[in-house]
DNA sequence: GTAGTTGCAAACTTTTTGCTACCCA
DNA sequence: TGGGTAGCAAAAAGTTTGCAACTAC
């Protein structure tokens, strides 16, 4: 574990938020100002292959990073584009009573709009 | 309508996968070799602005387009990339007894092994 | 006639990758 | 001291856009 993929992951760890990619290597900068994006990237990658982390993906938007790898679902606010998490049960067994074969899995993003945005 | 809008519709309408832009493109350039790929995305978008094809979006995966304008789901192939119905009710109301505010919509997809991949 | 559309090419966004130099275990 | 990284810059993939020429109505 290099410093650099020590800061991107206490970065991860310590927000509350999920961020991107682009929020992580803003907030690297300012701790170490000679990262480079291709390095955030390369990190997050190893580390979310790694299970260390958890990249969420969702359509039209970059990706998102966070901490719990346990599996979950997440909301996106349609105005400001935070994502957070949001207590949703495993739907695997409902998707297959309905479609009548296997699931191997699922995306599902919930579109909100977020305390700060709902005026 | 001009009638590089129209083969793009026709191809849609006549097809029964959910086709990409690039296969569109692909097909229409076999009836019209001079259309640009340009033309063929700015269609697709005002096309699917207007309602009268339906936008397919997920991640890590290109756009693809679908006849059916009423909202349903879609499965991908994890290994083929093909992309078609699923029969699956909508479940806003699920998740708005489970997150306990209101949801604006919502992003599905869900993975499978189409007939042909399923080894 | 003119508003909208084409084809082309360039730009854009997000992410990955090739390369050389480097660092540390 | 050699395998894994960093930093940089270029490429990749998918999509959008600016513009001059052209179409359709």
């Amino acid at each position: 574990m290099t410093q650099q993929r020590k800061i991107i992951y206490d970065i991860i760890c310590k927000s509350p938020l999920h961020m991107t990619a682009e929020q992580i290597y803003a907030e690297a900068k300012r701790m170490r100002p000679s990262i480079a994006m291709g390095t955030v990237y390369r990190n997050l990658g190893l580390m979310a292959e790694a299970g260390e982390i958890l990249r969420i993906e969702m359509p039209g938007r970059p990706d998102h990073f966070d901490k719990t790898v346990a599996p979950h679902h997440h909301c996106v606010c349609l105005k400001c584009g935070a994502v957070s998490d949001v207590p949703i049960p495993d739907l695997t067994e409902l998707l297959e009573k309905h479609i009548g074969s296997p699931v191997t899995g699922y995306d599902l993003t919930v579109h909100v709009l977020c305390e700060n945005c709902k005026e």
